[in-house]
DNA sequence: ACTAAACGGTAACGAACATTACCGTTTAGT
DNA sequence: ACTAAACGGTAATGTTCGTTACCGTTTAGT
């Protein structure tokens, strides 16, 4: 690279960016154990001194990653006034789509991975990112069992218990490498199949 | 240690089992790329050389210990004959056991995050385990069907279904080290909540 | 008894890597 | 204009690690 010597004043979040953009692809693709310091200061055309300086070290750089990551979080819609099910099957297709891009499922297996070396990460991306998911699905829930149409169960335990179901054996095929991502028109199925199951359950009702 | 020399007729099986045992604990503890061969070996009180003469490399050790992992499945017996509800709330306790067993937990956590570097062993992980015990599900829904108990729904969707509301998000927490392993009455409530949430569903039903 | 195989222990080799240091350069702040 | 800060590039440092080699020892097989 040509350019060099101290940044212009509005190109300082540019190269941080950039270098957390190219270590964020490389981490996804290498892990974190296999992904050399020099790889990713190369990728990001930026010199090894501006990692340590913005960063600590490469747990920090690490850190700063999956925070990132877990900020990007946006709060799906629940319609409440919508039809149980529409709601439900709506926010399924949302949840499903953005927890089946193949860096979210990465950035997953990794921490998991690697969360004893890193058990403040997991925590803090686990309440920054799935935790909030959950709570708003129980608020959801709660509000619904107040128009009697559920059954009276722990709205967290519902959450979680949807949630689950959602993401399906699949997702753990997904994390293992097994099975190429979804496309939109098979989510779509997944999302129906799976809310109405969740709904309905799985005994034969006598009547309708 | 000051027993050497060739191995006795016996005990050939003695010292690999005593590695792969050591290394199990290890790689558990460390991961696969924080962990040395020369841990390892120390810890197993036998030589570099051995290592690499019964397993090849690193690798070749690590995909041992899976297959062994793998291996150690048994067939969580299904009753077909007991009411549904309650084969199916006796498999979820015995496969919630042990599925939260720490190192079982672990060891599939180390798995997906090394599954880029071992693509094969990420398939056999999952054919000789997971994949097995979906599959005697599916047949015991399969069967259920056959007696009109319960919606005729793919088989194979329904084990899916069951197996992934049985984890929960509590197995998502277990993974990332942010809840302790449960004990056999926390999984006995686990287990039959689920089941029935899996069963008749949250609807409310207009007749008992 | 003799050879080959397998072992434990130590050391060595070579590569990779995280981290730091140094140098010349460019911009910010005053 | 001058100093301090931040940069890019290269090199160095110190460590770790996977792997191999060597040596003396013990057992298997014949």
């Amino acid at each position: 690279m040509i350019r060099c010597g101290r940044p212009c004043k509005g190109e300082e979040q540019l190269s941080h960016d950039r270098l957390l953009d190219a270590a964020s692809q490389l981490f996804l693709e290498n892990g974190y154990g296999n992904l050399s310091m020099e790889t990713i200061a190369r990728s990001a055309r930026v010199s090894l001194r501006t990692i340590y300086n913005q960063f600590g070290d490469k747990a920090g750089l690490f850190g700063a990653l999956i925070r990132r990551c877990s900020d990007q979080f946006i709060e799906t819609l629940l319609d409440q006034d919508a039809p149980m099910e529409q709601a439900l099957t709506t926010f399924a297709k949302l949840f499903l789509y953005r927890v089946t891009r193949p860096d979210v499922i990465r950035i997953r297996a990794i921490l998991l991975g690697e969360s004893p070396r890193f058990p403040d990460l997991a925590i803090q991306f686990y309440e920054q990112g799935p935790k909030r998911t959950l709570d708003h699905l129980a608020d959801f829930f709660s509000r619904q069992q107040q128009t009697g149409y559920i059954r009276s169960v722990d709205p967290h335990f519902l959450a979680e218990q949807f949630i689950s179901s959602l993401r399906g054996e699949r997702f753990q095929r997904l994390q293992l490498g097994l099975e190429e991502t979804p496309d939109q028109a098979e989510i779509e199925i997944w999302a129906q199949e799976t809310t109405q199951l969740f709904l309905y359950g799985v005994i034969n009702k006598s009547t309708g």
